[in-house]
DNA sequence: AGTATTGAAATAATCGATTATTTGTCAAGC
DNA sequence: GCTTGACAAATAATCGATTATTTCAATACT
């Protein structure tokens, strides 16, 4: 299960890991590189949601055969992003207004459950490791004009909620969150380019850290709450504009 | 020391298991066939939990080839049921003591959810399906001394579960209580022969379907949730007293 | 006209063989 | 005696070719 869930990956991988001696564990196969290639491809939008993937042309685009291709695609189907039907092939998981819903519900549920865990049983090093996740969150700028940022920027947000509840001490319950958040940056890197005017969306992340490394369960789980909550309407509003039913 | 824990020494299902009619539509592929007769092999604790899969093996235990074989495998990772690492292959995934808390846990939060959504939206139809799927599992006994009733009723209990949060109209929450079922149900399957006598569990179900139907969502969800809490008191006394960490 | 049929093209699934990586063993060196 | 390194066996990953299934369009039939 956690084949897929080797923490750093896509536009985090490159940036850090400069030491580390023997930093090339988890990509070496090549099944393995095209499931983070065609991860990042579908979250990021470059693969469009509901879109038919043809093996054949996938298999040239890539340089791969099919054994491999078909290998990586069949993690992206643990990671709900990628569909697939006998004799039918893949297809780009589609994207809904009903899906992001659940989605938002989904998250507001398990982590906030997951956080609530956290904060509970969560050790010194994960207060530790959120303080840092947010600071670094903090000081790096969304720029709608260079990509290349907001690529960095998603990396580190989707980074500091990980963290946020990666003290609670329950696996399955991290893949789903992981799961879950990977389904939702594929609707904010599709429909939100800005967050709208009322939101300091910084000082919403800094008051559920504060929360969280000062043990007050309600306080910071009321926060992530309104968080997701706040986040699944903005892109909701979006996405209804763009006219996805 | 009673039951049949004799692990099988890599034994893989030699001929079909001459148990009911796996016919299925004759248009599954080969990878389809062997997902269903993997899962049905690990959930039966037929191959030991955390033990390695050897492909060679494998391949020629089935008489298949390596495609279909690795396919089949990736969808069992889906399922939570297999563990892989690149160049390292594929095992089963391992039960503990901490695993089994932790499916229980969820289960609690997230069944429990779905069946409060169910009975919120679920419509007439979804309250047939619970009285029938009740139906079929209190007229079903469990003889412990025939197998293939177990494996039945199995089924059938299964399906009571499914059903019975069917109508929440949350795919991706469907999925994840449908994951939990299996895990869960790898832990009864290995330890649970009979159910301890204070419990009459076919009461307990039709409890849990009367409120369904009758939309109290309190009444149905608290005796969901204790349900699903005493099976996991329950199994992981079992486990305990195999001496499972 | 509309529906059923058929066969070729497109696409997916599978196979057998080959290549790459890991694991286990044993001897050389310290 | 213990570690290190080289080699061989075991195992996993990948490839190219072949087979099976689906799709689609042209044709025949009612």
């Amino acid at each position: 299960m956690d084949s897929s869930d080797d923490g750093a990956r896509g536009a985090l991988t490159e940036e850090d890991a400069p030491s580390a001696a023997f930093a090339d564990d988890g990509k070496n196969t090549i099944g393995s590189q095209l499931a983070s290639r065609l991860r990042e491809a579908i979250i990021s939008g470059e693969l469009e949601a509901g879109s038919k993937i043809n093996l054949d042309r996938a298999r040239k685009t890539f340089n791969v055969s099919l054994s491999p291709l078909r290998e990586g695609l069949a993690r992206l189907i643990s990671d709900g992003l990628v569909e697939f039907q006998d004799n039918r092939g893949y297809r780009v998981a589609p994207i809904s207004l009903a899906n992001l819903e659940e989605v938002t519900t989904l998250r507001e549920e398990l982590e906030v459950f997951a956080l609530r865990e956290s904060i509970r049983v969560g050790d010194v090093e994960w207060e530790g490791n959120i303080m840092r996740a947010l600071h670094r969150l903090n000081r790096t700028e969304r720029d709608a004009a260079r990509p290349e940022t907001l690529e960095h920027w998603e990396a580190l947000h989707r980074e500091f909620h990980l963290t946020l509840i990666s003290g609670c001490g329950k696996p399955l319950l991290l893949h789903f969150c992981n799961l879950l958040l990977n389904l939702n940056d594929r609707y904010r890197r599709a429909f939100l380019v800005r967050t709208s005017g009322d939101r300091n969306v910084g000082q919403e992340h800094s008051e559920i850290a504060q929360g969280a490394v000062a043990r007050d369960v309600e306080y910071a789980c009321e926060k992530l709450r309104q968080h997701i909550h706040r986040t699944g309407t903005n892109l909701r509003n979006h996405l209804a504009t763009k006219g996805v039913a």
